[in-house]
DNA sequence: GTGAAAGCGCTAACAG
DNA sequence: CTGTTAGCGCTTTCAC
């Protein structure tokens, strides 16, 4: 009844492990695992094999302590819940591929507190960089990424001045361009559904900007309803039914997003109202999603996947200007009339 | 010109730095830092007012590889892109709240390949514990998680042997469930609609289980439709169309999700099929999405949130059973029949 | 209640 | 091409 040599099978393997095991220096052991420097085909060979016999992982705390380098860029971003950050992670996700680094996610639920412990947890691991959504951070935040000491780029919105970089679309103009559509289509009584989240800057200043290019034209919102929580089709369906039922004569309904639109959209059809001719409807983002609906919902592409691709790039250097200071890309939104504004 | 005294503003911060501006050892910072240990008011106010005027951020690598303790518990899911894996995500983040403990993600995007991958990058940041999707992996990935040395649950799916804990519903059984009512409903002529990916093993078992169940009554599928990629709402539309074109007389079918489900409902919809009538339909999932649609689609709930905070609680320790080996939970998925399943 | 010393597992920098 | 030495910034352990 000896004790085996092995001292305990639950203690994750080391450098040295595979060291021993292979009869090479720790050192060149590590060169091989890194494909750093120059090694031997033959010393290489022994180390790959005796470290894929044991099943060594390698432990990336130390290595990071070491070498003062970490491979994850954070990535932080109000929700996973409504398919559009999916789509900018899936850019960011894309860029970063082939240049070794990885992206870490924490979700802020549009909350700025959250932000603020999401953001320092993250730092506290000393990523290579930060992409985060919006414009508006808590004073606490923007003294952390002021003085991270490493790339930040803030993503979505360009409506406001950026710490670093800043990659995104201006949902003020968006607002102006969408409200001229809809009055140059003829459309007068405009009535807007939205979220109700004074978190969400950018749905604010969509409703801003369209707000103030009705008002230019001599016009006002007719009718608002907010809402928070819930299904989004779903909801789109009864504030549609609430807004036309207080407002019969509207002929216009701008949706902060396309999933509300689409219950609207669904409503209207349900009902039997003639869209686009009596009562036109847009919504927001340009999701992919509704490409199944009966008629397309006119709306606006908010370059999602571009933004994180562009982000990410920042980060991992690919888009070197001699700037001072950040880099700044505008987008530019293009906006798809669908089948629910009717043509001028 | 003197040098200022400051050594380089962008190096960040360390202990010692504290400790020097507080005027504190490093060790007691330390403390002060962590809430651990007694310390003395007064001595704890000078440094947290210092940590805070310097805007200290700690070193988690550093911690970590001090302590061998990383507060990260890795997730790995197949994919972002359709609503179900949110969910789970949004419980294991509610259960794992409170525990100090952070739920990181890596997407696979149904590759074994990529999830034996991100698996070897995850492990190598020690993390306390790992959920991810499914219960097939490669021999790779099955031999890291093996000698892990740390708690692996693994979700979604109960229709095999596990590794360690393992969460979630048997998927062959919801299949065999989900015919079993059609089959009472009356319906006979039966199509299938899914996705074409060879590793969606839990989409494969639950058709088995379907198929398993028809034989059993003495019928099998007329048609069935594979799609990838691409609006899950319009190929819903798009191959539903072609299945009634190719089989009129079909009067039941039978979605792998309720994305392209709801594709074919609004399809039929369109057409004026009489559904549930002549036509039957189903999903599954249970996708709060859909609440708004016109008709409820038939569906099954995959408790997609009751597992994340389950695998999450087993992770944190929550619900310590002394079992040798890992814990199992089989949930139990309700059928809701909705409006596309006519009344027996 | 506080501090000093000794590493955690790895890699940078240098020698040979 | 390979090995040796000295840390990375923190926490553990043990003194005081």
């Amino acid at each position: 009844m000896s004790r085996p040599p092995t001292p305990d099978p639950r203690r994750p393997l080391t450098l040295r492990d595979v060291s021993e095991a292979s009869g090479v220096s720790e050192m060149t052991v590590s060169r091989v695992l890194r494909n750093r420097g120059d090694v031997s085909p033959a010393t290489r060979d022994r180390v790959i094999e005796a470290a894929k016999r044991l099943g060594y992982v390698p432990n990336k705390i130390a290595g990071a302590l070491a070498s003062q380098r970490v491979n994850l860029v954070a990535v932080i971003i109000p929700s996973l819940g409504n398919m559009v950050f999916p789509e900018v992670l899936a850019g960011i996700s894309d860029a970063l591929d082939d240049t070794g680094l990885q992206p870490v996610v924490g979700v802020t639920n549009y909350s700025a507190e959250r932000e603020e412990a999401v953001l320092y947890e993250m730092l506290s691991w000393r990523p290579t960089g930060v992409i985060l959504a919006g414009l508006e951070h808590s004073d606490a935040s923007r003294a952390m990424l002021e003085n991270a000491g490493i790339p930040i780029v803030e993503i979505m919105d360009v409506d406001g001045p950026a710490i670093d970089s800043n990659v995104g679309i201006s949902h003020h103009r968006a607002g102006r361009q969408m409200a001229e559509a809809i009055i140059a289509a003829g459309y007068r009584r405009i009535g807007f559904l939205g979220t109700m989240m004074p978190d969400d800057h950018r749905a604010r200043k969509r409703l801003a900007g369209f707000r103030e290019a009705l008002g230019e034209a001599g016009l006002s919102l007719v009718d608002t309803e907010f809402y928070s929580g819930g299904s989004a089709l779903l909801k789109g369906r009864e504030m549609t039914e609430a807004m036309l039922t207080r407002n019969p004569d509207l002929d216009f309904l701008y949706y902060s997003n396309d999933m509300i639109g689409a219950g609207g959209l669904l409503y209207c059809l349900d009902k039997g109202i003639d869209v686009p001719g009596r009562l036109g409807l847009a919504g927001f983002n340009g999701v992919e999603l509704l490409d199944g609906l009966p008629r397309r919902l006119a709306t606006m592409d908010a370059c999602r996947r571009e933004i994180g691709e562009i982000a990410a790039q920042i980060i991992a250097g690919k888009r070197q200007s001699d700037l001072i200071g950040g880099e700044r890309v505008e987008l530019t939104p293009k906006l798809q009339k669908g089948d629910t504004i009717r043509a001028v």
